[in-house]
DNA sequence: GGTCAATGTATGCGGTGCTCACATTGAGCC
DNA sequence: GGCTCAATGTGAGCACCGCATACATTGACC
């Protein structure tokens, strides 16, 4: 790697330019394209390309560091959860996460995720066994492939169904307490006798 | 209403057309467009805007039919379930939906809906209250509220995590396999003694 | 039969993703 | 130190998009 060589013509880093700036304007909630992001970055629209091949591939760079970034927020500071209750707020935190990021979070799971992305690929997985030690930890009787999709499951469909305005939420504190209680209440379901 | 008069100047029924038009397209797994939706229709690309204001607005009324065909889908032919058992064969179903007409369920569920289309809050609302009373009847003691947002959110997650490939399978038999035991293992968790 | 509102068309603007030919330059070799 | 070359930037251009605006056609009603 060269050193930076920042206002010559070569930029010196560009490829992570890109990804910082189109990662300010998600979370900015702004919309997302090459050109935009190449023009805040200070570089022609073309420039992009030669360090993303389509618009697709970044997108996946950018997912997978929102993926490393739900893993660290729902692993960090807490403890793997021994009872329902905390089960619970790791499902709250997943929500939060989803509300907190919605763009990001739509680029990291609301469309069709290319596999070819081996630093993705990694990232999603590593969420995935994260909720999985979670749930197993909690219900150490069930079956844990079966019982973690559920849980993630339930998570997942919340965050969504929240984000696509699909149930109405005055706060974020409103949405936190109705996916405490609807995970409390799945969980603790008893059939009609 | 005039009478249609095809194959002269006006179309005659040029509204309907759009939506018919445009919902094969979704079902074919095409790219969306106004004008490709025009194009098809044999029309100018600019007649569409005399009957919608704009291209979410065309959205909304797909995703009305489909929130309907979803709610005729889940309803027919099938009873209310009474047991966890006939419950995960609803689930199975919701998600069945969404991979059998993955571009209309995303445009059903995956952007934030405007509130303004009265038909489609109204089928989305039809919806809602179809899965809580599905719920409602398996498990009658569990604050209804709680769970069927709970059941709701299991069988949407899974259908998107299916949806935007986070989860691998290999048919759709595999897909039902896996949800019925999903939302059958969450109903059933019993946390640690 | 004339008028008018509804509904079609043509044209054009600014945006997009992406390709291709060309420019600049830093690094390595002599 | 100078040459060469691959990496990485630029610019012009294509086809597409959503949408606005001005204009054309026509069926329904008086």
């Amino acid at each position: 790697m060269p050193e930076a060589a920042r206002g010559s013509y070569h930029h010196g880093d560009l490829r992570a330019t890109l990804i910082a700036t189109a990662m300010g304007m998600l979370e900015r909630g702004e919309a997302f394209s090459i050109r935009a992001v190449a023009r805040e970055a200070g570089v022609s629209a073309t420039a992009p390309y030669r360090h993303f091949p389509d618009r697709e591939a970044l997108e996946s760079a950018l997912a997978a560091e929102g993926l490393r970034d739900l893993a660290a927020d729902l692993a960090g500071g807490r403890a793997l959860p021994r009872t329902p209750e905390e089960l619970a707020e790791f499902g709250v935190a997943y929500v939060e996460f989803a509300l907190r990021r919605p763009a990001l979070f739509r680029l990291m799971f609301g469309n069709e995720c290319n596999t070819d992305d081996e630093e993705r690929v990694q990232a999603a997985a590593a969420v995935h066994e994260l909720l999985a030690a979670a749930i197993t930890g909690v219900f150490p009787d069930s079956d844990p492939l079966d019982l973690a999709l559920g849980g993630w499951g339930v998570v997942h469909g919340l965050a969504f169904l929240y984000l696509d305005r699909k149930l109405s939420a005055a706060s974020t504190e409103e949405v936190a307490t109705q996916v405490r209680a609807s995970v409390r209440a799945v969980f603790a379901a008893r059939p009609r006798t």
